[in-house]
DNA sequence: TAACGACCTAGCCAAATGGCTAGGTAACGG
DNA sequence: CCGTTACCTAGCCATTTGGCTAGGTCGTTA
């Protein structure tokens, strides 16, 4: 078969999702859903069984949310004819960059994308362009046209975070997590300056839009 | 015809979502998808058209994210013969409390929903039982159980938090509303009470989850 | 080896916040 | 008319925070 279809992984915890996606891409014959994971270790596998052509994945398959990214960067490294679609369910300067800039080739949001955008993105990317949403491409702009380029937190930095979300103080948090308060407030600057913040709140707004939490 | 298909109307604003939906439903003869609506307006209109037996939405279709809790009110009131099932993204404990309150039948959460746990809970809301999807029955019962009752933010509340999401401090938030610091103070005392916050990151945080900003 | 990043600690001070009491108005429904 | 709710304002004071400078270790990488 001189034009066999486009082999698709599906990667996404969500049912109704995963269904749906099928549904759509299926009412277009050059396009095959060969398999479907709901977990990290599930898209590794599955990639290295299938070796897709696409696939399109959902960064949020479980509790570790930088997990995803990792994922998309094992996927194109190991696997350069695979393109990585990423779907979103939300959009965040952060998660973008990175995740382009660990090979995605596209970055769509569940939210906001039709139904044939999809089918036509898929056929972009395959023809080696990358596909951004609608206001994806704004994001993009922004943060290069930014002079504080896009730094990510740390693992530290990160718990920290969630400790302040919970509520508590600079000493609650150093009790939980056994070292000084100026360590807290040592990771809480260096958070505030990498998501360009001056509050903690606002560095929990940050954290929270962006799916860290 | 005596047993006539259950008429199910589903309001989403994300097309995945609504394809996934429909096809997991229609996989049973006994149910038909007879409408899908995308914003508020559109689901009021569909109901007053329709007049389905069932309504499946999601109660984030717009920017105004309590609208949907008063679309729940307002269908559940008018049309008692209509049951109204919510599927929502997020799981937050007053969201919850606050659709039951006013007339939910049911409460799922898209993430953890099975496919064939669908059909069943719309079988049982039909059948007068109230369906909580998991993980949502424990948090009505730690909710019935707590001694603060969830009580819902005002809407001036929620414009108060969300500048603090923005990283502005009191005065600053005083001058962008036009009021004085210590009503900024008063309105996030209040917050923090009714959410059982004792921080401005915690505030935020919570209403975050709720979906509220 | 040197440089780097992630991590940890200390102290200072002005500013912001949390928690409290104690008032006020306007609108709405019983 | 009265109670309730949302909304608005004021002041007090202890605690927390933001922003800063100035150090340190450890492991990896060039």
């Amino acid at each position: 078969m001189p034009n066999a279809s486009t082999r698709i992984v599906i990667a996404d915890r969500n049912v109704i999702t995963r269904v749906g996606l099928r549904s759509i891409l299926e009412r277009n014959p050059g396009f095959a859903v060969i398999a479907e994971a709901t977990s990290y270790d599930a898209v590794i596998d599955a990639v290295d069984e299938h070796g897709p052509d696409v696939l399109i994945i959902d960064l949020d398959l479980g509790d570790d949310t930088t997990r995803g990214l990792k994922v998309v960067e094992e996927v194109t490294e190991r696997y350069p004819t695979t393109k990585v679609l990423v779907l979103a369910n939300t959009l965040s300067e952060m998660i973008v960059v990175e995740a382009l800039r660990r090979g995605a080739n596209g970055y769509l949001c569940k939210d906001d994308v039709k139904a044939d955008e999809l089918g036509k993105g898929i056929k972009a990317i395959q023809d080696g362009e990358t596909v951004l949403g609608k206001g994806v491409g704004n994001l993009v702009a922004h943060s290069l046209g930014s002079s504080r380029q896009t730094e990510h937190l740390t693992d530290r930095e990160i718990d920290v975070i969630k400790h302040v979300a919970k509520g508590l103080s600079t000493k609650q948090i150093a009790v939980a997590m056994f070292i000084s308060e100026s360590t807290i407030k040592f990771h809480l600057q260096n958070a505030s300056r990498k998501l360009g913040a001056h509050r903690r709140a606002e560095i929990v707004h940050r954290a929270s839009a962006a799916g860290l939490l």
